[in-house]
DNA sequence: ATTTATTTGTAACGACCATTACAAAATACC
DNA sequence: GGTATTTTGTAATGGTCGTTACAAATAAAT
């Protein structure tokens, strides 16, 4: 028995693993971007026809919003194991950007961030699919931050999201692992500098 | 005399003038981006038809060439102007992020900066055309560094690089001059730090 | 006035895009 | 075995992309 059925569906059964699918097309996206990766590219690596492609996703856009689904809980920057709250705060913060350059450059054929670079794509939907994403990460910091400085934290999410845009932008442009943790540090250092304590 | 032939030149004059068509096409690249700005966008604009627009440029990638050369004349942020002998390196380098958030929020229908959004474009031409000019800026950068820090000039021209490249990317996605400029100058709060003296 | 050179407008080119119509094939249910 | 249901492969859809063939139009040079 080498493919399943849908438990309970009848008539012919499909060739292909739907979640192997998202795994092969998060690794399209991841290296080459949303605009860049053609529904032909996607079948292409999955052995299969534009029919069975839409009748398992519906759309390109539908198939990059799995993909983000599936990313979130495999290989998203697990905010809430790093900004933890017995560690102070721009530590947290220094640990998370350094986390952010480790991943950004662990994969040398990917680069950057999935989510990131995806808010830059030209298609409406899957761009708005990455930014809510992104948006709730923000959200994320800034309460993390906003519970012990709620005076900065506002410009420090700002900051570390800023730096984390640049991170993904200069691991896609070619920045190896040494040098995108060098520059995380030198950002961790104005953490230091702008939540005292 | 309304339009001007090209002097010395025999045939039927164009009917539009080159560098408006230049200055046209920037506007429309910086605030769509390279892959997002169609011929057909270009040519509807400057209100001519396809084989003028190629007699003139010889192709896309070709426009957007005399594009960033002659954004280099004229919006680009002024490197030697701002990162002088005479004041301290910490301060010039904080200067220039500051320049930069303004620049690239000054105009809110485009947003962030033309040449590093370009790096990010799918052609391949008009790609190492922006890269290589951001190359350009950055060795300015890093020379600068190194005449009075030669031990840290890496490290920190991959700082400031990857802030504006981070500034440039929260500039399109929204954030307004207020938020670029307090990231700008957290982030040159480091640099006084790292390059004492 | 004829020739030569250049730009014009019209209308296409082939390639690729995301997406789908359709009928044959393959399974489960009755 | 017959039928209902789902996926398959083939082959297209209409649209947009960057780019160009071609001939009429318009100017300068002879």
């Amino acid at each position: 028995m080498v493919v399943t059925n849908k438990s309970g569906s009848r008539g012919r059964p499909r060739r292909f693993d739907p979640d192997a699918a998202v795994a092969t097309a998060q690794k399209l996206f991841h290296a080459r971007g949303y605009d860049a990766v053609s529904v032909a590219d996607v079948t292409d690596a999955l052995g299969i026809n534009p029919p069975s492609f839409y009748a398992a996703f519906g759309s390109k856009a539908g198939l990059y919003q799995r993909v983000l689904d599936h990313w979130t809980g495999t290989e998203a920057i697990p905010l809430a194991d790093i900004l933890r709250p017995d560690v102070a705060v721009a530590d947290g913060l220094a640990a998370m950007l350094e986390e952010a350059a480790r991943r950004y450059a662990s994969d040398p054929a990917a680069g950057g961030c999935l989510v990131l670079e995806g808010t830059r794509c030209t298609d409406d939907g899957a761009r708005e699919a990455a930014r809510a994403l992104n948006l709730g990460a923000e959200a994320f910091i800034r309460d993390y931050i906003a519970a012990r400085h709620p005076g900065e934290a506002d410009a420090v999410t700002d900051f570390v999201s800023t730096t984390m845009s640049g991170l993904s932008a200069k691991a896609r442009s070619g920045h190896d692992l040494p040098r995108l943790l060098a520059t995380a540090r030198l950002a961790g250092g104005v953490l230091a500098q702008a939540l005292p304590g």
